[in-house]
DNA sequence: CTGAAAGCGCTTACAG
DNA sequence: CTGAAAGCGCTTACAG
């Protein structure tokens, strides 16, 4: 039994023309003869040839994979939207024959990986303020897509939710749901998506002539929207935002020690829709970013930089959706 | 400035010798001249040299990278199991220069993958029985190491934690909290994980000269879970131990609307530690599976088997441990 | 122990 | 439009 695969020499012996041929349609070539293109299609069909991409890449200096790279910390992992990312990326880069590589967040090795033609690109998700990596694959002009708008403004392309419009959908919730008395647990202030969620959700409650909300930052963690909810749970509110599901998991055993019931006497709705979440009781309503179709677009935005490196970048914002459960 | 990466020719004309001692001080050979094998560490260093691998892949025929097979359905991506596979692994393979691939259960391209070198081997997780991707690999004597013990037996090297231990180790703990009259909710008993939990829990049960237990199947999941806990909500039981924490999430609720208080009442014990684990009212008392080592081992045997084909498979069972909490 | 040389399987100017 | 040929950066028999 033969193990060695299929090589263009072969096809193009079988073809009856040079290697170059079919090289060329197996690129899709427009300039081969129509007749020739079918002779060299069915030796390739009928022999199962697939280009070895370890010679492709030697020549063509691209590796035909891109990189996705998790923090540090194994902590993020865990989460699952990371899962949803993975689900969103594949399909897009499969048909291309892009092999998605897993990667931690070591500064070198990434820079390196690029350097070396092992990796054409990279995603990053869960990078911080204080995170390097972003500016340093800016200035080394290496192909780079964040998974959320940048802390500080710089020229690099990003796919993020409208957090402002989530903040915004919480609020026209509420209301509809009866809320007079609104308040919020925000996120860490100093993150763009603290700030947009929070801003989204005053504008909206402003629209609807209610009151100036009471305010309570929180940190994005379990433990934070506890101790967030305990400053709040003898305030006169009848509806809370939480800006994430985490913190909301925190807050509601808080309420209810409180005697403040959900939904019947304060209606909470939560941000991320993630397992919390479901798990939560009452489940929680809550704001759901569409993670697949925005890691589908980054590994599109990827790509086409890796193919046209001089193309201006570009970002896109995703519109979140609503999630009714019974918190609200 | 110069965007190329330093190659092998620059090292050897630095350090004064030809490609092939470059290469063989790269690879580690033992017969380098110790000075000259110093000279050209110099090189090397002073250049900060890597090696091409798509050069390299191309004459060796190894593509430096390991396949993580997802199931085809997105669904278990979102599992943290699959997080902690993957921190696992990462530490493993990473200085070894090997890179981890996310691909999904797609037979053909696995197979594909493999036969073209792209992939040297492959980890299945979560395979069902009857997923026909492990026999097809053992038949085409391709590497890969299954996550879990198959369903029949077949000759492939897996990593598995032992689970009757595991159901041993939670019929130790209810007894010695004093439960006297035990039941379980096993999983689907089609499974080796279900057979295994349910013996081992048996067998610790018995050796206590307790009763043998009562016993109600469920399916993993958190319905089935509820399901399961509501043909046990009025028998006359102190302790149940629950296969899987989704089905324990799922069997609290019932178990609290037929008011039989957690843990006063009767005692509750999962298996997996995962999330819902930590999320449950009250937080489980649970068998945890040390994920990450099973991991970090099945990347140890992969690589193993791509370098030495010949070498007899071998699997590795791992002991998993108790994690208390409140639930007993 | 070391080097010259062949060769891995592609792509891509360059002629024609 | 097509082919002959060079070359991508390595490894590895093969001589010496």
């Amino acid at each position: 039994m033969d193990r060695r695969p299929v090589t263009l020499e072969e096809v193009a012996r079988i073809a009856g023309v040079s290697r170059a041929t079919v090289s060329r349609v197996v690129n899709g070539v427009a300039t081969v003869d129509g007749e020739l293109r079918r002779v060299v299609e069915k030796a390739i069909s009928s022999t199962g040839y697939t280009p070895n991409r370890a010679a492709r890449s030697l020549v063509t200096r691209r590796a035909g994979a891109i990189g996705l790279v998790l923090p540090d910390e194994g902590r993020t992992v865990h989460d699952p939207y990371f899962g949803r990312v993975v689900a969103g990326v594949l399909p897009v880069i499969r048909p291309l024959g892009v092999q998605l590589v897993l990667t931690t967040g070591d500064h070198r090795e990434v820079v390196d990986d690029l350097r070396q033609n092992r990796l054409d690109g990279v995603i990053l998700i869960h990078t911080h303020g204080a995170d390097p990596l972003p500016r340093l694959l800016i200035e080394a002009d290496l192909p780079v897509v964040l998974a959320a708008r940048p802390v500080r403004p710089m020229p690099i392309t990003y796919v993020d939710v409208d957090q402002a419009a989530g903040g915004a959908l919480a609020a026209d919730h509420l209301v509809s749901r009866g809320c007079r008395r609104p308040a919020t647990i925000t996120g860490p202030l100093e993150t763009p998506a603290g700030q947009d969620r929070l801003r989204g959700f005053r504008e909206a409650v402003a629209g609807h002539g209610l009151p100036e909300p009471v305010v309570v930052e929180g940190d994005f963690s379990r433990e934070g929207g506890a101790a967030a909810a305990r400053r709040l749970a003898d305030a006169d509110v009848d509806g809370v935002f939480i800006a994430s599901d985490l913190m909301a998991a925190g807050a509601l055993p808080v309420l209810r020690d409180h005697g403040r019931r959900v939904p019947e006497d304060v209606k909470v709705v939560g941000f991320d829709d993630s397992s919390p979440a479901v798990e939560c009781d009452p489940p929680l309503t809550t704001v759901r970013q569409p993670v697949e179709d925005m890691a589908a677009e980054m590994a599109r935005l990827l790509v086409q930089r890796v193919e046209r490196p001089d193309r201006p970048v570009s970002s896109v914002v995703f519109a979140p959706t609503l999630v009714v459960r019974r918190s609200s």
